[in-house]
DNA sequence: CCTACCGATCGGTAGG
DNA sequence: CCTACCGATCGGTAGG
């Protein structure tokens, strides 16, 4: 039991690596069942579909974020400092798991309902806490700007940064620059 | 001949906007075909494959960039000048065509050689320019940052923003956002 | 620009 | 977990 979930865990592992690389719809099952060294159809002992990996990637993701982002949201600290573990929580699992994360921000849209509601709500909870955290820092005059929508947008952005980009740098520098771009603001 | 080019054109647009919506794997030239209303193999007679298709929309869309980057990098402005007027061109591009910007940015990876080569090569440039824009900008103390290397990837991705997100917003209250975050940095 | 068609590859199943 | 296989769909070509 034990080893047929690590051996599930280590299949959807490397099928986010490859749906990070080449893109959901051009990873075929062989390329995977290659990579992992098992025929193509022994992968269904352990997956029902291609778009089941797709979800337990996308998901399983979804639910860290939305965890990290609890943790930060409940706790009775400024709007800024908020703000500074946000990035940190996107840096810390953006260097954990890298092609989930990348996978997760680009390959969502191929997801099928009902994964594809669940996941839409999760991210909608996601940002409208993200929101609240930069609404609260204007009106404290901590924040400045404008438009929230478009602020938001150009934040999620920079934060949904890509693995090929992150991997580059130090984990230190970049949180130093971020910090810089998000809260001096 | 000049139908022919516009009909050559119709196809490469629609091509654009279904890659966008369905990514370059995911399109098939039937569902191009169905598009634009001819049977599939008649696309055959105005391009030579499906790669053909990403090609022009990658390499107009480079050329567009390129021209406008050198428009702005030659004249004899500030730093910061140029990178308010690095803004307007991407947001004018972007609004312009914007799911060729999209394809542009997130499907050139699906490019083979020589094509691909080319890609690079300008987008390597156009990039050595931006960076050069923020280290000249830095000498004469009007940006402030520590790493060239992560501010720069942070502006790209900034500038870069997909058209699911810029189509919600009107241009001028982007670019005041966006030049706030670029420019007062 | 169409009809007719090709070989290759796809996700997935049957049965052991 | 494998062998053997399925129907569907793919990009693309021949020939008119």
């Amino acid at each position: 039991m034990t080893t047929s979930i690590t051996k599930k865990q280590f299949i959807i592992n490397t099928a986010a690596d490859l749906f990070q690389e080449r893109g959901y719809s051009a990873t075929s099952i062989r390329d995977l069942a290659a990579k992992v060294g098992l025929e193509p159809s022994s992968i269904y002992s352990h997956i029902r579909s291609k778009e089941d990996l797709l979800s337990e990637i996308c998901m399983s993701c979804a639910d860290r974020f939305s965890k990290g982002m609890n943790d930060i949201y409940f706790q009775d600290i400024s709007p800024r400092k908020k703000m500074r573990a946000l990035i940190q929580l996107h840096l810390d699992i953006a260097f954990d798991i890298p092609a989930s994360v990348t996978v997760f921000n680009d390959e969502w849209r191929f997801l099928h309902e009902p994964v594809l509601s669940d996941f839409l709500e999760a991210r909608k909870e996601y940002e409208k806490k993200i929101k609240k955290i930069l609404t609260d820092g204007k009106k404290v005059g901590k924040f400045e700007f404008q438009n929230i929508d478009i602020v938001f947008s150009i934040i999620i952005k920079m934060l949904s940064w890509s693995h090929s980009a992150i991997k580059k740098f130090n984990k230190e520098a970049l949180e130093a620059e971020l910090t810089s771009f998000i809260t001096k603001h």
